[in-house]
DNA sequence: CATCAGGCGAGAC
DNA sequence: GTCTCGCCTGAT
């Protein structure tokens, strides 16, 4: 076990977040006051994780902390000074980036993040994490950790452009099982390079994406900022839409947070979420 | 029963 | 290029 103290860090708030599918909370136990356990699947391993106050913990070693998953919670980046670039004058931006400040944007899998946002599309969390549990456990290799916890990697593109456009109509993805199967064949067969992907500048990579099958301008901007780190991404969905029309009439500053602009729309996407 | 949820593609113009 | 419309499914 890792135990860490850090600023700016909430597992809970990450969950919330919904940029992650397959982290979850776990169940309390009856009548001891236990901190906060959640489990994660990601990077074809089993995380869990513990957070108490200013402690977390992380179930696993140090070797594999310090490869894996100081990197994927992005633990490196300051998000203090981030959240120091708002404008003063912001106060609506100041207040999300503050009720969200454990919020970090995490270094997922680009294929998984592909097919996640596809089905994310005109779909509602709770079903998104279905949609996605479902498939892992139909077409994703079933491994199991050490101490005996068996659970289910993400399925490769291999296995999801083998599955029968049928097969995943069956699996309740709706009409985003055509988006999902013409994609997958298109990475399979090369026509699309996720390794050259990982190489690219922003404007390419999001030019690129917008060829699938199923990508569109909102979710290739959450593949990238997710799935790429292009923190400069800024998608733009019906509540961050509504907040843009309320909040900043004029437009929002993009100019002012450059390759921030991301982050601080997960702020502002997790603060409306949650204030409802 | 209608509406909507973290949109997108196809066709019309 | 911009606009409209239909789309699977499940929750409210």
């Amino acid at each position: 076990m890792v135990t860490i103290k850090k600023d700016h860090f909430s597992i809970g708030q990450i969950c919330d977040s919904g940029q992650c599918f397959r982290l979850e909370k776990l169940a309390e136990k009856e009548g001891v006051e236990e901190k906060e356990r959640y489990a994660l699947t990601a990077l074809g391993r089993y995380l869990e994780i513990k957070q108490a106050a200013d402690e977390i913990s992380f179930f696993c070693t140090q070797e594999e902390f310090d490869q894996i998953w100081k990197s994927y919670f992005d633990l490196e980046e300051d998000y203090g000074r981030i959240i120091g670039l708002i404008d003063r004058e912001d106060s609506y931006l100041a207040k999300a980036a503050s009720y969200g400040s454990g919020i970090r944007i995490l270094k997922q899998d680009l294929w998984e993040m592909i097919i996640s946002f596809i089905v994310s599309q005109q779909n509602n969390l709770r079903r998104i994490r279905k949609c996605i549990s479902f498939l892992c456990s139909r077409y994703g290799e079933e491994k199991q950790t050490p101490s005996g916890i068996r659970y289910y990697d993400f399925p490769k593109p291999d296995a999801l452009a083998a599955a029968p456009l049928e097969e995943l109509y069956a699996c309740n993805l709706g009409y985003r099982s055509r988006y999902i199967h013409n994609t997958a064949v298109s990475v399979f067969e090369g026509e699309i390079d996720l390794e050259a992907l990982k190489t690219m500048d922003y404007e390419s990579a999001k030019e690129e994406l917008l060829r699938l099958c199923g990508v569109g301008v909102k979710v290739a901007e959450c593949i990238c900022l997710f799935g790429l780190h292009k923190t400069e991404a800024f998608p733009i969905d019906t509540h961050i839409n509504k907040v843009l029309c309320r909040q900043y009439p004029g437009g929002f500053p993009f100019e002012k947070y450059g390759r921030y602009a991301g982050t601080l729309q997960q702020y502002i996407f997790y603060y409306d979420l949650m204030e409802k």
